[in-house]
DNA sequence: GGCCTTCTTTGACAGTCGTCCAAATTCTTT
DNA sequence: AAAGAATTTGGACGACTGTCAAAGAAGGCC
């Protein structure tokens, strides 16, 4: 029954990364409410149907388990636009998907963003997610400049650079996330406007 | 004797806000240096020559003592391209000296900037600071808008709005940070070639 | 000198934190 | 059903936190 043993191997296996990943989901629930500093392995807890304890069986330590919430951030966003740039027939109907879709994102994942941002400058402080949050970092900016490129080549403008690019929407979408507590449609409406017209000006 | 009384009175009070400001002042330092979710009073005590128990007699609560932190960053920052303006003579050397600035600004103040983010990252999640963290970031955004003006004014361009400027400066002086830790050097080149040619971009 | 106000230290307190572990439970296999 | 492995529990630990109060030191005033 070797093949039996390995199939239980692999369900068990599975079973293991499974729960792996709902409990890093939780503490990626909690990062995003209370963020980095006030978030502890009893509130992470408490946020799954387990106690405590059952997170140092599935994590070897803390960081160990914010480590898997950061990795878990990176496949929620690093194709958002993909399908916009695929999509897109000419250059201003580009740019006005493009500010719709980042005011969209804004809207529907400001706890997710609030939590990457964080993070993102923990990174400064404690160099041990600094590996990770340099590789998301990377994805997305790469997926902004599929954006400005393709945007480059229906408008026939002239290129900044890539690392130049993402800063700037960087800045002006975390501009947003800190408006949109106060003010959620207006941020949201802003956000999509200030987009659009700078795709058009920074590459048109 | 009331005059005696009451300057005696002055200086004690001039003494005890100045102590104020000493403890508040290492408090920054720490918070600069350790990020706002490892800074604990104790720590903030050990950089200065008294005991962490002085911190209750000069502050309230660790509350009084971050605000009052921050409240210092204010001061540092708010004036730092008026200088420039005011000696800006046409638009290319504007462009010039403003990049330069920014990459010294990098350069000399790395960790107060890196402090900076972390409690506007802060306020985000406690609502605490989170009024002067907007007035900063409202005399920031003003200190931007002084530069960019100006620009227009000595280039005959087009201008973006204030908040769009300031983000996307924002975003580009973020990233240079981010990168500062690892290549000082070529941080602080890019922003300062970055920060020009966006400027020229942004309202020429 | 001694007195009184101001300032500083020290130690304690109640909580919370990450971590660990033995016991209890559930699931799987025989 | 019995036995074994895998999973979960909940309490304990030492360390650290913000806060506070009592004791002590320092300095000006009589």
């Amino acid at each position: 029954m070797a093949h039996v043993s390995m199939t239980a191997q692999v369900e068990a296996s599975a079973k293991f990364t499974a729960r792996r990943d709902e409990l890093a989901a939780a503490a990626r629930t909690t990062l995003a409410e209370l963020g980095y500093a006030r978030t502890s392995l009893r509130e992470i807890a408490e946020r799954t149907e387990y106690s405590h304890g059952v997170l140092h069986y599935y994590f070897q330590d803390k960081v160990d388990l914010i480590t898997h919430s950061v990795r878990q951030v990176k496949a929620e966003c690093v194709t958002r636009y993909d399908a916009i740039v695929a999509a897109a027939v000419d250059a201003p109907s580009l740019a006005r998907a493009f500010g719709c879709a980042m005011a969209a994102s804004l809207r529907e994942d400001a706890a997710m963003h609030r939590l990457w941002y964080d993070l993102r400058n923990q990174s400064m402080f404690t160099a041990t997610f600094s590996d990770d949050v340099a590789e998301i970092d990377a994805s997305l900016q790469a997926m902004i400049w599929r954006v400005v490129a393709r945007h480059t080549e229906l408008a026939d403008g002239a290129l900044p650079d890539p690392a130049t690019a993402y800063a700037v929407f960087d800045g002006l979408f975390w501009q947003a996330l800190l408006a949109f507590a106060d003010d959620p449609d207006g941020a949201c409406a802003r956000l999509s406007e200030r987009a659009e017209h700078l795709l058009t000006r920074l590459v048109g």
